[in-house]
DNA sequence: CCTTAATCGAGACGGTACGTCGTGTCTTTAT
DNA sequence: ATAAAGACACGACGTACCGTCTCGATTAAGG
């Protein structure tokens, strides 16, 4: 009458046990964080569950739970375990060589499988993520992405390229705003030639010294 | 093996019904529109439910289904129920004037219960919306914003305020850019403060005349 | 956004529209039983829905509830229509062969089509059904069993087949009793050799007269 | 995107919880038949939801489908868990005696809640219960009935109360058949009277020796 | 013959229950 | 003590029917 749900370890004494050894420490949370991040790049966060990243984990809910008091703790943690840093930008010669660079590597960044589930998470910044994934995104990506782009614009002042004045907080911001607009509302993909013209039609001329 | 049977005419005379008439089409489409904006409103996305709208709009889950595949759809459509368009700006004799009142219908608009709800929503563009948040935001959204301020920049082209060559789809694009970049990753709200810093540091340097 | 929900003569004028006449009255009446029937014979009472009827019988649930107050009295007046009258048992010369007419009869009877719908509602007669059921079912079956049984009982103590005092209104009950029971609770389906049984062991004995 | 996410240690300092310890196996087991049972009686097999269960029991739907695949088997394995079996019959001296004392013995056990649930079950055997209740009824009610019947007849036979070759399967079974005749179809409930009659009009002169 | 009323076909409506899935907590068993 | 597994209480999901109701379209009848 009753469902017989075969509990393992009932009968059978051979089949499951000990196919790995039991993992501990950080090989358990770096398997935690590659199942997450599967689940994050192929579903989304919406379809990142708990119940899914201990099964993929091979796992049991607690040791996640133990770990992270929620979901977005885990993907944030999961993402910030794999996401490359934006590093500096090299002295290129020109402001032009150095945003253009500065642009490419965001833009590859983003493309990466570490930026797609990085996407995904960005959605949530309005929800209940709070403070939380808000910090992250500064401290990882916005922040780092504006401080390079200071420099650069900087380091064009200080060459005579970029128009006096014309280096504040905001404008910093105009670029990396630009990509993730494009990201989220664009047509098409990031590609080279929206790069392109991000840099010659508006960074540029934004910069430039008005009278030749 | 479900019915209650309850055979008509049996005990009670009918006591709950005919509380109010039964509402079909487009009144009960307003009611749950509203239900469904003000759990948008108060709760975000996430806490929109399907039972929570049927359940406050006094209606039964299978009417939504009826008119909507998804909870998006429905948030969707509710939300296009009341958003204001956004609308054209008359001529006021200059581009920093007529820019600035662009931010500024923006930023109230963002700023209103729909708009809100609509930042609460935006949230969910990458996830399984698909094309359908990407659509919609891009139709009642970016679109009109990039098509507002095209006009103003093409009007001040023509006034000789605009630098020859300043005025692109791309340099449209920077204002809505930087609102909604500011409205997801600022630290505070979008104040008059930030609307005049981006009109006087970014968007006017970005189309002055070169020669001062 | 919304669905589709093509709404019938609202383009298209040509297709659906005449292709049967509309039924009323009688004509419509029997569709639905024969929709009914086909439903409770191969689904039972269980998977007898009005909705279904409805769609099965091309017409609508209001006609439906129009005619019946219950799924109940619609699936009784469908059965009442096709299920035979249990006819009464003509002079055969001895009880015994009277009897087994009887049975034989009843047996066939139940191995119908329409019998096997009469099983799938007996199952009924404890619920909801209330009295509603249990008339029916002592109107059409039980009650014309046990008639014709005594019937034949009377014919055969007037023959002196029948022991003087055996026939009562309980003995007429033991062969319905029994082959109901069988229908049941017994391991096959009701056969020859069962009826056999029955009235070579039980019935004759119960009545046989005492002595030689 | 269905998280509530609250917080852990968010607002409210946890005022529902641990108002009992959370019960498991064998002691949830039998709130969820005690719930189940009153659902049965009280209602009818048609009246008895998992959902109804589980709220009772105060647990959730999981709780039941993990352990039952249906609302048959639940009922069923609730019913088992209370129904008293069907003890022998002692020598009592005579087979009327032993009769008497069987069929009452049954009556008072149809007549008992347990018996009453059992009563609104039987109604589902010729529906989706495949062989399920069918078996559960054989195993639980009908086949002790004829086990004990046969018991007490044989003894009969052994005294010589019993005409010889009377004994047999289909003897058995008359009893239990008339009653569960009588349960279904019968104007009044089983009583003392109908009891006797059965005894006095059917049993005893169906193995009563033939010469007086 | 033409209006008028009834009824038909279709399906929306407000509900209840279904069976599934995921959450976050808690137990159990075996390392 | 912690890992793996999964039960537990809960809430929402999307579906199926219930019985009531509205809405044209059709059709049988009465004037």
């Amino acid at each position: 009458m009753k469902q017989t749900t075969a509990r393992p370890g009932a009968g059978e004494p051979a089949a499951p046990p000990a196919a790995t050894a039991r993992r501990r420490g950080k090989a358990l949370e770096q398997a935690i964080f590659e199942a997450a991040l599967e689940q994050l790049t192929s579903g989304g966060y919406a379809r990142l569950t708990m119940e899914g990243v201990a099964g993929a984990a091979q796992t049991g809910k607690a040791a996640l739970y133990r770990r992270w008091p929620s979901k977005l703790e885990l993907a944030l943690d999961a993402l910030g375990s794999t996401l490359p840093p934006l590093t500096d930008v090299p002295d290129l010669g020109s402001v032009r060589a150095e945003l253009r660079q500065l642009i490419g590597t965001f833009q590859v960044a983003m493309d990466s499988p570490a930026g797609s589930a990085m996407r995904a998470l960005m959605a949530e910044v309005d929800h209940g993520g709070g403070g939380l994934l808000k910090d992250f995104v500064m401290a990882r990506l916005v922040g780092p992405a504006r401080r390079a782009g200071l420099e650069v614009l900087r380091r064009g002042e200080r060459r005579g390229e970029v128009r006096s004045g014309a280096v504040n907080e905001m404008v910093a911001d105009v670029w990396p705003a630009m990509l993730l607009y494009r990201t989220k509302f664009g047509a098409e993909s990031v590609d080279a030639e929206f790069c392109d013209h991000l840099l010659e039609d508006v960074l540029l001329p934004l910069i430039r010294p008005q009278a030749g």
